[in-house]
This record gives structure tokens, sequence and C-alpha cells, in this order.
DNA sequence: GTAAAGCTTCAACCCTAGTTGAGAGTCAAG
DNA sequence: CTTGACTCTCAACTAGGGTTGAAGCTTTAC
């Protein structure tokens, strides 16, 4: 069982922050009797997934559907349900990256015209 | 010349973020008599650019900083100042996508692990 | 000449993801 | 006990990127 700075600390997040992700209903912490926030495994292990996923750019929005369409029922971890959204997740990036890369061809191609000789 | 609603129209963007963008000091248009907007060939290219910037995921600072580098000295487009910012992004993308990839692989494992056998 | 469509400004508002600060309770050490 | 570190809640604030609405010009169409 971590308190909050403890858990804060080890997962460079700041408090206020585990604060307000509870307050958004995306993470859990056991409360006892002097009001403080306690975190297990558990809570731990989930507040790490979603700081994975919001690394990985999903919005707490998005994050919030997730937990909802599944009410906890099992506890195989989320990735049955995280899975889906990160291969959608990662076909965007895909395409992204490649129209990117189409377009960086296509400045790169410009410059070049722009450039008539170099100095 | 187009006005605000014509170009917006054009380019699929609301007049109110036209304004906005031009209030932000991005984009420009000329001014005449009657207070309208009007955007020149110039005007629409340097928003189009601006636009693309936003979807590669440049904020309006970083493009303000862009522009800011170069008081738009010469006007061989922004090409080549947008080109180091682009590499830089692209970079910054590609790492962001290896680790998505070693992420991913890391998920499918633990799935596969999780799933004992299928239904 | 009058209505509708298009444009202007300005201030206020929205959402997301947090941060900050005040006032107060809790806990361990000395 | 008191001090200091830690925690609590709640409300207000921030920043980015816009949107909305009111009040008032301008231009176009009939």
């Amino acid at each position: 069982m971590y308190r909050i700075g403890q858990l804060a600390k080890l997962l460079n997040v700041s408090e206020s922050k585990l604060r307000f992700l509870e307050q958004q209903g995306v993470i859990h912490s056991v409360r006892q009797a002097n009001g403080y926030r306690y975190y297990n495994e558990d809570n731990k292990q989930r507040l790490e997934i979603i700081l994975k996923a919001q690394h990985m750019g999903f919005s707490l929005a998005e994050i919030r559907a997730v937990q909802r369409q599944h009410g906890s029922k099992e506890h195989p971890v989320d990735c049955q349900l995280l899975l889906p959204m990160l291969q959608q997740k990662l076909q965007e990036l895909d395409q992204q990256m490649q129209q990117l890369q189409q377009q960086r061809r296509d400045m790169e191609q410009l410059v070049q015209q722009l450039t008539p000789a170099a100095p």
C-alpha cells in the first residue's frame, strides 16, 4: 500500500494529477479511516496502464470509454480492451506517418527547386 | 482576392478560425476601406502551410517561433524554416512509433499469456 | 428602398488536462 | 505536547485552440 506521495514519486507524476485522475474516475484508491488515499498493487498497475495509454495519445475520455465497456468484469488486465484501441491508434499513426513522409518529400523537392545553387 | 467566407469554404475551416489565426498573428489578410478581410494568393498559401503544420502536430506557438526566426525576410516560402522543424517532428514521431510498436508487441504477448485457450 | 447575406468587433464562453492555494486534519519524532 | 511532513477538500486559475453571440456596418438582390 502506497500513499499518494510515494506513488507519485515512484511513477514520476504529480500528486495533484493522481487526485485529478481519480476524480475523473479513471483510477481508484482505497480510503482508510484517516481519509488518506492508499494504493494497492492493482491500483498501481491500473494507473501505470492509464499513464501508458495517455502517453500513446489516448484521451481520458477514450480511456473512460474502454473502462466502461467492460465494467471491470473480470480482471485479465485491460489488455484485451486496450488492444483494439491500440491497434486502431497504430493504424492512425501509420497513416499520419505516411502522409507526413509524402509531405516531406514534397517539401524537400520544393526547397530544392527554390534553391537554385548553394551560396 | 477571396473574402473570408469564400476562403473558409474553400479550405474547409471556420471563419472564426481564420479570424482567430489572424488575431494570433500566424496569418494575414489585406483590409480594404470597408473593413473586410481580403486574402490574396500569398495569404492563402501561408494559411495552407499553417493548416498543414497544425495538422502535423505543430502548435501555434511553434509556428509563431518559426515565423519570427525569419522576419519574412525573403519569401522563398517557409519551407526552409519548416523543414528543420518537420525533420525534428518526424524524428520524434519515429521514436514514438518505435516505442509504440515495442509496447504493442509486449501487450500482444501479455494477452496471449492471459488467454489460456480460446472459448 | 428594403431585406438578406456577408462581414466587423468584442467579450464571454467551452473543453481538456491539469495546477495552485487556503484552511484543516493526521501521523511520527523528539 | 508541539513541530514538521504528509494528506485532505474545494474552489479558482491556467493554457491552448477555438466557438458563440450581440450589435452594428456593407454589399447584393429584388
